[in-house]
DNA sequence: ATAATAGTGTCTTTTAGACAATATCAC
DNA sequence: GTGATATTGTCTAAAAGACACTATTAT
């Protein structure tokens, strides 16, 4: 380490910046919240939610700030994790940008409220996006966030975060179906899931039946990992 | 995102630094490259490698041109991948640095050369390391590390890295007790090691025998993922 | 009753783990 | 030969996958 690093007037001058994979399940579809620039560069385009940190601001609440300014999306029960760092010289350009990424999975979310400060956001299928054209590099921090989400559901319990507090073995199953974009047998998924301790943990009532039998509720058990893991 | 982002005087400034956990096994143990800090703050202290990221310069080449100059490792055949960004406001008591650490997986390296600009640097069993005192929150990014690299000996073929580009099975297995500080049957893992395609592919020869069957000899397979995962 | 969804049991195939047996070297 | 290490094979227990069957609701 050479002297310069406590030279101040020496330090290479960057810009740090967080931006958001926002992943959630609607209608049994893996969707990721997006917003359209209002300025330039890539004025007009998709992009993924994000800004600048603050010079004395910990980049996850940064990522939970930004969250909340440009799409209204409340960070609360939903898991929030740092995914990667995207450093590219000229990744923007107009300046030395470093941007940490971090990753969000909620329960389904509201639609973004127009007449709001989130009027530009929206949701689309991680599909969809993965084949649009991303502001910068976004496309490539989709594709690993992605990525990650569906390796985790693999050995942790991360699929709750994709449930609301309560819900059913049913739900759970569709949350594994749409990240993986497979189909699971229903009735060696709910052995699986039961004979993995603390994963899910019953709690009183069944859900309104839609015409069969009704089914038990479930919370989220205290494990994070999953031994042996779900297969894909 | 607000104007701010593109009016370069309102830019918080941030100096960017790589920091690097750099592993290897030697004499069957789990092993890491420490420097000793010749400056404030910290001065005196164990430290990982590391330093600033040039203006124009990607993280990667960063991570590689410090483990080079302060340790004179050449991350050639090794394995570099980034861990993860530390960026607390306050890690660094002098101003706002925000740090991508990088993983390095390698061979058994020699000693650092005493006389030269890695005179400072030396091997550390992690197991010693991680009770040190190290510098800013190094101890926390080495932990991390060291468990990215247990849980993807599990799930991937990055053992390998640890090895010479030609190896014995025996070798291999070592690396999986050095790391994950367990002793494995050598005859099942063996027979899992074979059973996984693209794991390892064998070259001819073998190993000037220790006093029993000479050992064949294997480089490491097309594959990156394993399928099924070897299990700690 | 019939349709629909939830949950349990059973059977077969695959895989993991313990460990016996065989192979090939140095001495 | 003995001792040491490598490699293959065998047996058993656990897990995965296919799918029949039972349970509980709406209509």
């Amino acid at each position: 380490m050479t002297n310069e690093l406590y030279d101040p007037a020496a330090f290479p001058p960057f810009a740090v910046t967080v931006d958001l994979v926002v992943l959630t399940v609607r209608n049994g579809r893996l969707c990721t919240l997006l917003i359209e620039r209002g300025l330039q560069p890539f004025e007009g385009q998709l992009a993924l939610p994000g800004g600048f940190v603050g010079i004395a601001e910990d980049l996850a609440d940064a990522a939970r700030r930004e969250l909340l300014e440009e799409t209204g999306v409340l960070v609360q029960h939903a898991h929030l994790e740092q995914l990667a760092t995207y450093g590219a010289p000229r990744r923007d350009p107009r300046m030395r940008v470093v941007s940490v990424a971090h990753l969000v999975l909620a329960p389904n979310l509201p639609k973004p409220q127009a007449g709001t400060d989130a009027s530009h956001a929206m949701w689309m299928t991680a599909n969809k996006a993965l084949k649009a054209r991303l502001a910068f590099d976004h496309r490539a921090i989709l594709f690993d966030g992605i990525e990650r989400a569906r390796a985790k559901l693999e050995y942790t319990t991360l699929a709750t975060a994709f449930c609301r507090t309560e819900f059913t073995i049913t739900d759970l199953r569709q949350v594994y179906e749409a990240v993986w974009g497979v189909e699971l047998d229903p009735r060696n998924f709910h052995r699986k899931v039961m004979a993995s301790e603390g994963f899910v943990e019953q709690v009183d009532g069944t859900v309104a039946t839609t015409g069969g039998r009704p089914a038990q509720l479930f919370r989220a058990g205290p494990a994070t990992e999953l031994h042996p893991p779900l297969t894909r």
